[in-house]
DNA sequence: TTGGTAGAAATTGTCAACAAACTAATTTTA
DNA sequence: TAAAATTAGTTTGTTGACAATTTCTACCAA
């Protein structure tokens, strides 16, 4: 599977950022597999870059967690085992209940109306097209990023928007592609946006918490089944074999 | 001000590993001042390795917020200022939060005996000798780190241990050395401990929450009568000037 | 067959030189 | 005199080669 070369000539971005951009994607769409071994030459080579700013790029991927270094041993694509979507969900019900309680202090009331209004168009969305989940989960994301955003906490934004976004991404291309129960999400995503136009730092704060709780709770259902399809699926390979 | 050399050849670190290390320590001591510059090149010399280890020390500094940079026009410590300061204890009372209510579902047994033995350990050092608040600095992260690894969740872990945590052991080397409230804090410890075990999760999250904002309204309060004083002394410079 | 040990191959860690970009000082021009 | 342009100097970005370490493989012994 050919990662796509570099064409950004005319942008003065460094090299390291390049690739460092490109391999998140790559990661992120699973073009390059959970658990594969990176090997520096060969992504060097494959990028046409030298190993100095390829380096630099698998430093910042490993500082956003989606690579794993053992020094001198080389590195690997993080593995999203059930375990560590579990961690992933709680240090974001964490962060964004917080976020949530910060934005209903913070966010101003532009910030709130232009919420409205992507929240209508969500709900169009589910009308029109319920095939289109793709787009549905990008916007469950950029719901969330703009809370974030109005918490007005730097460090708060960036941690959810550079590292904990994009894992959340990675699992949902990784989670099979059933609907992730977009019509009471959206129900949820509503109330959280009343709680936080009525300034009710405290309400904002638990209904974030359970929106996201209750998300975990649907996940880890799909990943029961999921495991469990694997599992009769294993059986079938066995019984072909015989 | 001399920075140690590298002297630990048997460790079988790598440079980088090292002067990671050793940068990230002059930084939280005050070592290198906050804001400063840093060239590659010097601190290179200084330390005697070439700029490729150096720069992958650097930027791993820089993902743990202790280092900001500019592409192509370098890198500075990080300036903490009051609103940083705030952001940090924002995130700490999310994070320890959560931390708590883990820890009070999955702490075992011996793990709640051991934070008893420390909490002792910690009232008898006030009694003896309250003048070495290092000590007793260092004791109340000890005890917030046993909480964050009772949680059991590796994220929130390293998110707390390795980032956070050094943040603020940088926060109290520029706050004025005045005693942090230490007889409270022990109180207030000793209420979470409780918490814990009688495995109350949804109270040690509330009793975590409210120790971490109590300490950011003390801090809070340090720093404005920091500020206050600072402008009299500046005040003073200018008559002796006359 | 199993287990362990040497050597070989592959991979990561480190270095020093070169290229590109930014900063600051000086000169030129209006 | 002040603003803009140019140029010298410094600093970061990038490269390819070399050194150190690990991993693989083949071989031997039990």
């Amino acid at each position: 599977m050919p990662i796509q070369p570099i064409v950004t000539l005319s942008e003065r971005q460094t090299l390291s950022e390049q690739v460092y951009n490109d391999l998140k994607e790559a990661i992120i769409a699973g073009d390059i597999a959970q658990g594969a071994k990176i090997t520096e030459d060969e992504l060097a080579k494959k990028y046409g870059i030298s190993r100095g700013p390829l380096r630099e790029a698998l430093r910042r991927l490993e500082s956003i967690r989606l690579l794993t270094k053992i020094p001198h041993a080389g590195m690997r694509v993080i593995t999203l085992t059930p375990e560590m979507i579990e961690e992933i969900y709680i240090v974001r019900e964490a962060l964004e209940g917080m976020s949530a309680r910060l934005a209903a202090e913070r966010m101003t009331d532009e910030e709130i109306e232009a919420l409205h209004l992507l929240l209508h168009r969500h709900a169009n969305n589910i009308d029109k097209s319920d095939g289109k989940l793709y787009l549905q989960r990008e916007g469950d994301l950029d719901f969330h990023f703009r809370i974030a955003q109005a918490s007005n906490n730097q460090w708060l934004m960036d941690l959810l928007s550079s590292e904990l976004y994009q894992l959340l991404r990675m699992c949902r291309h990784r989670t099979s592609q059933a609907p992730a129960r977009p019509i009471k999400a959206l129900a949820e995503h509503k109330q959280i946006v009343e709680a936080i136009a009525s300034r009710d730092a405290e309400l904002a704060e638990m209904l974030m918490r359970r929106h996201i709780s209750g998300a975990w709770k649907t996940v880890k259902q799909l990943l029961n089944e999921e495991l469990s399809e694997e599992i009769v699926e294993s059986d079938q390979d066995n019984k072909t074999r015989h």
